[in-house]
RNA sequence: GCCCGGGUGGUGAAAUUGGUAGACACAAGGGACUUAAAAUCCCUCGGAGAUAAUACUCCGUGCCGGUUCGAGUCCGGCCCCGGGCACCA
């Protein structure tokens, strides 16, 4: 009887399925506790694809590692359901959101336990289940009772075409994600969330985060924050003034024109009446473009003079005051001074308006482009004898002494300028989270505590209004509020929240997923929390895991949560690609899909070679024949251990004392393999368990102790084969459970080692010696080699380099 | 344009962080077993030269230079690929 993994791993997920043998103890525990998570998947129709298992692999094997090591291990999965395939298949079909999801969500279970991960299916959740958006809709009145939400008209993406409100991700080059089609700005009532209070807290948060260090940048520049200065110029005539932010104060002297965005309020008073026109038309203009064509980089600068002046308050000259779109009005004060010697935009700008441009930083030609040095550049033709002199200064000692000048004289004060904005936070959509927001005449209303869960009605048509309202403004039932008289007291909101709502919090409901009178207990929190591993995709870096990290600081804050930052370790999992080495894509049609791979060579395999195919953060293609050794290997390493009959290898043996060289791989192995999942590096694990295995098949004989041991290792790896092994070997129990073995240090150390010999650093000669050997005494032994001699008889050797037992280097001239 | 990653055999990749480059695997070639095939096992496998020799020599980690006894690894400049951001003053 050969290897089946069909039996076998059937077999082993029934008997982990009825043993419960992966839930985990609560935080009694007298155990370490570790947390693990995944990020949590959107069921989609289309089914697991092995990309999915790659970062589940790779969690599984460091949950089962910890179990070994004597942790209590949290290792949950749930589902984020919520979202827009399921709506729009709603729509498409009048199927509703609710049955697609539970279908999904069946299909994924059943592939995820397939592939023999160890979750603890007890504290399975789902975003889209009442009793889990209840606690959604709780944590949204925290952030709303603490001021940090609110209701703003904005301009949203409608798409007259789908008759839907895209959220910006799904817009693409101004046009729909889905069938490309145009995609108009559309102001709409809508929930912000302000997550530019936490700014600071959010990028402060990261320096103590084990996260890549990519991911870490990116949230830091998506935060963006700068500093510089806020300071006001006079204009000529008004009584107003014009704030600026800027980070370069160094350069006043060199400010000759501004430019105020479009939008900005002072327009309309300090426009003169024969540019009242020209200035009117201008901001017609730019309404009518849309955002993508306002942001576009690399298209022409346009703008119109306002006829009014502004004082320069260093060198009290006279300005223009322009208006431009590509200043814009939602970042620092909507409006600028403009420093066409040494900002390449407003050079442009100045050149094609024939605007002065005036060099105050030495160094390049203003008449051809603008100069933008820092740092040590020296600042030239910035003097006013009433006001300040920052000639011969360097730029960073202008700056200083610039904005010194500015606040003491109190015409503005240092400033920070970040460019995250506040998250809209609504969504025109059925299938999301409802709001327990009621709409009364004079106030909003808060939905109380107690009344939670707001459920989602249900509807006849998906379908988003053609003003863009959500489906549930035709529910007039649901939306009117009546008391008991009834008599209509308020309005729902008809609103729904996006879909990163639930997964903002989804790591807390974990701790105390089944709790019916709190979103999670104090103390299951505080045993669990934070999530010590959490890996997932890198597409999340910037959106997900800063919307959790925000709420997460939120809670904090309100003592609701034990620690600041939810997740302490982050790792991302790469791509596979295609065998081709392009995306995984139907299109293409290099997609793989897991069930036939596991039919065919059984969970085992897969996961093993998922892990084989390289570092887990890297990209990398997919090779059936690549999997094809994994399979030999696994069969081989059955095969060691297992007879033709199916019963246990007579190789294997009670009593023998085990050689030296097996007793150096096997201690090296547990040694190699533990430190190798700690540092995600199962790649290498995975060699030296075929490194392992290939000695092993050499020997004829194999101590049964040792043998155990080496199952219990790979265990992580290959589950269902080594509960089989281990069960063979006569064990009652689950290998799950058995502590990781310890190596003997000793053991890996040999009593003789090689010293490659170089001559000028070239290899001549390799030399066994006893390890710890004395310097001199290699020395010797190294220069009466004739391939040695040959070369440091060339000259003679000036220099000896010795690392022990590694290597000898002469230096000959 | 700016900010991150990354360039090592025919392929996926290793290399204890400055110390024998190519572990482990795939593919390829050769052999054993077999009537044959599959499976399995054994051998070869960066390039060039040389040899009776698996003595040996030279070259080789994207390119050019530097530091060092010694560089895939550190420093400077450049080229290419992948990802992110993009008029943020």
């Amino acid at each position: 009887m050969g290897y089946s993994h069909k039996t076998i791993e059937a077999k082993w997920q029934k008997y982990w399925s009825e043993n419960s043998t992966f839930k985990s103890e609560d935080e009694s525990s007298n155990k370490p506790k570790y947390y693990v998570l995944d990020m949590f998947p959107y069921p989609s129709g289309a089914g697991l694809h092995v990309g999915h298992a790659l970062g589940y692999v790779a969690t599984d094997i460091v949950a089962r590692y910890k179990r070994m090591k004597g942790f209590n291990v949290l290792h949950p999965m749930g589902w984020d359901a919520f979202g827009l395939p399921a709506e729009q298949y709603a729509i498409k079909t009048g199927t509703h959101p609710k049955i697609t999801t539970h279908e999904n969500v069946q299909n994924f279970k059943n592939q995820i336990n397939k592939l023999g991960f160890s979750y603890d299916w007890s504290k399975e959740i789902n975003t889209t289940d009442p009793d889990y958006y209840r606690w959604t809709q709780w944590i949204f009145l925290q952030l709303y009772n603490k001021g940090l939400a609110y209701e703003e008209e904005v301009n949203v993406n409608w798409c007259p075409e789908l008759k839907a409100v895209l959220a910006n991700e799904e817009v693409v080059n101004g046009k729909s994600d889905i069938g490309g089609h145009p995609v108009v700005r559309l102001p709409m009532k809508q929930w912000i969330l302000k997550i530019t209070d936490y700014a600071e807290s959010l990028l402060e948060g990261l320096d103590d985060l084990d996260w890549p260090e990519n991911i870490k940048e990116l949230q830091k520049n998506w935060i963006g924050k700068s500093e510089g200065v806020e300071l006001s110029f006079d204009v000529d005539g008004f009584s107003e003034k014009i704030d600026v932010y800027t980070t370069r104060p160094d350069t006043l002297f060199g400010a000759t024109y501004m430019v105020l965005a479009p939008e900005h309020p002072l327009v309309d008073k300090i426009v003169s009446s024969d540019r009242k026109k020209s200035v009117d038309d201008y901001i017609l203009e730019t309404q009518k473009k849309s955002d993508f064509d306002r942001t576009e980089v690399n298209k022409d600068k346009t703008g119109v003079f306002t006829g009014s002046f502004a004082i320069n308050p260093f060198s009290k000259e006279k300005i223009e005051i322009w208006i431009a779109d590509y200043v814009l009005i939602s970042y620092g004060t909507g409006a600028i001074m403009a420093v066409p010697g040494h900002d390449e935009r407003d050079w442009e700008f100045a050149n094609k308006y024939n605007l002065p441009i005036i060099e105050v930083i030495k160094g390049g030609n203003v008449n051809e482009a603008a100069y933008t040095a820092k740092g040590n550049a020296k600042i030239i033709n910035s003097n006013n004898e009433d006001t300040i002199t920052l000639n011969d200064l360097t730029v960073d000692e202008g700056v200083s002494k610039a904005i010194d000048y500015i606040s003491k004289s109190g015409i503005g004060k240092a400033t920070v300028n970040y460019k995250l904005r506040d998250w809209l936070f609504s969504r025109q959509r059925y299938w999301g989270e409802p709001f327990p927001i009621i709409h009364t005449e004079a106030k909003i209303e808060t939905v109380k505590e107690n009344e939670l869960p707001v459920l989602l009605p249900e509807v006849d048509n998906y379908k988003p209004s053609d003003d863009g309202k959500s489906p549930l403004s035709n529910i007039n039932s649901w939306v009117e509020v009546r008391d008991v008289n009834n008599n209509i007291i308020g309005l729902r909101e008809t609103n729904t929240m996006p879909q990163w709502a639930g997964s903002c919090w989804y790591f807390l409901r974990f701790t105390d997923p089944n709790n019916s009178s709190k979103a999670w207990s104090k103390e299951k929190e505080n045993y669990w929390m934070p999530v010590d591993l959490y890996i997932g995709g890198q597409e999340h870096a910037v959106l997900h895991l800063l919307y959790s990290r925000f709420w997460h600081h939120v809670l904090f804050d309100l003592g609701l949560v034990s620690t600041k930052e939810p997740f302490k370790k982050l790792y991302n999992q790469g791509m596979i690609l295609g065998d081709d080495g392009t995306k995984m894509s139907k299109s293409r049609g290099n997609v793989i899909n897991p069930e036939v791979i596991i039919d065919e060579y059984g969970a085992d395999s897969m996961r093993l070679y998922e892990m084989f195919m390289g570092p887990l953060n890297k990209s990398k293609p997919w090779s059936t024949k690549g999997l094809q050794g994994c399979y030999r290997f696994v069969n081989k390493l059955w095969s060691i251990i297992i007879n033709e009959n199916g019963s246990l290898s007579s190789r294997i043996k009670e009593d023998i004392e085990p050689d030296n060289e097996t007793l150096f791989i096997h201690n090296q192995t547990i040694k190699k393999i533990g430190e190798d999942i700690e540092n995600l590096h199962f790649n290498t694990a995975v060699s030296q368990l075929m490194i392992y295995c290939n000695h092993m098949q050499k020997c004829e004989s194999l101590s049964r102790e040792l043998v155990e041991e080496l199952i219990i290792i790979i265990a992580p790896f290959v589950p269902h084969l080594s509960e089989e092994l281990w069960s063979i070997l006569g064990n009652k129990n689950s290998v799950s459970y058995q502590n990781w073995p310890s190596y003997d240090e000793s053991l890996i150390q040999l009593d003789n080692v090689t010293i490659a010999v170089q001559v000028n650093g070239k290899l001549r000669a390799n030399i066994e010696v006893p390890k710890d050997s004395k310097e001199e005494d290699v020395i010797s032994e190294a220069l009466s080699l004739e391939n040695v001699e040959k070369f440091t008889s060339l000259g003679s050797v000036v220099k000896t380099i010795y690392v022990q037992n590694r290597l000898l280097n002469f230096v000959v001239k």
